[in-house]
DNA sequence: TTTCAGGTGGTGC
DNA sequence: GCACCACCTGAA
């Protein structure tokens, strides 16, 4: 009989909290934000969202809203940090808080009917800034792929290459991991949970940073297009993935992702049956990342 | 049992 | 350039 992973758990210290962050913000719904199709790590436990970040466990829960007259809601939260210190600035940072959604949605909505109604009802969604590495090798196991059983592949990732954090709501945390504890992986060492043919691009993409002097900061210094082809070198990284990796890790907002369900919004509310790339960069001309964003989650949720 | 899922890369024209 | 199609696997 196996009780290793039983042993292990009790094995593991308790997570130390180390501070506690309130945040308070309009524009800024959590839950949407979470699982708007950007984040793979995010549980919810009751009213309580967790996850791993770096080498911090962050668990957050709302705590207040209030309403103006002009309905517009300022939300309160309380973020728990453990384990690593990880602080507010940072946490601003993840959740990109700083930046005046407030303007950037009226432009947008301004561009039309469709815009004006995935605005109202996403309201909220703010685009994270997510680790380099993780949002690389996490779009990549994501092509061809559902959001469930990414998370499945990831979660499996992690357990396998990256640090127990410690136990939170009886299950084990663990970081996502770096290119150097997936270094002396196998092709057959990386074949984890539901990975399938993908464990070869993420093989490669492995190899590649190992034995290149690529730096993942070069998108950072490069323009938006050459930006995408740099990142179309990794095995696995096409058009699509490229533009989520640009938008969640880079901030990038010219990044547009479009994939089959962006393909059919296309279609049908624009009436674009080919050439959606050509029709995208001439039509959503303001942040068009967050617009991609919220009608993403218009048509998927809406 | 079959089909499909948040694409990519290889092939053929 | 552009249109096909194989590809791992879990869920319905």
């Amino acid at each position: 009989m196996d009780f290793r992973k039983s042993d292990l758990k009790t094995e593991h210290k308790k997570l130390e909290k180390i501070r506690e962050i309130h945040i308070e913000s309009t524009y800024f719904d959590l839950e949407k934000t979470l699982y708007c199709g950007q984040a793979f790590r995010w549980r919810k436990a009751g009213d309580v969202f967790y996850a791993p970040i770096d080498h911090s466990v962050v668990v957050a829960r709302k705590t207040a809203v209030t309403s103006t007259i002009q309905t517009n809601k300022t939300e309160s939260y309380i973020f728990e940090i453990y384990g690593d210190d990880f602080t507010k600035e940072q946490l601003i940072t993840y959740f990109d808080l700083n930046r005046d959604y407030a303007s950037i949605l009226e432009e947008i909505s301004g561009i039309d009917e469709h815009l004006k109604a995935a605005v109202l009802y996403g309201k909220g969604i703010r685009i994270m800034r997510q680790g380099l590495v993780e949002m690389l090798i996490t779009f990549i196991l994501s092509s061809n792929n559902n959001i469930p059983k990414i998370s499945m592949t990831v979660e499996a990732l992690c357990e396998k290459f990256g640090d127990a954090l410690g136990v939170y709501n009886g299950e084990v945390l663990y970081s996502f991991p770096t290119i150097a504890q997936l270094s002396d992986a196998s092709l057959e060492d990386l074949n984890v949970k539901a990975i399938g043919y993908r464990a070869k691009s993420l093989y490669a993409t492995v190899q590649l940073l190992l034995n290149s002097q690529l730096d993942l900061n070069e998108p950072f210094r490069l323009s938006h297009h050459t930006s995408v082809e740099w990142l179309k070198q990794f095995h696995g990284v096409g058009n699509k993935v490229a533009n989520c990796i640009l938008l969640f890790a880079y901030g990038d907002y010219e990044a547009f992702p479009v994939d089959t369900w962006v393909k059919r919004m296309l279609n049908e509310l624009y009436g674009v049956e080919k050439k959606h790339e050509a029709f995208v960069e001439s039509y959503f001309t303001k942040f068009p990342g967050i617009a991609q964003q919220y009608l993403f989650y218009y048509i998927r949720k809406g």
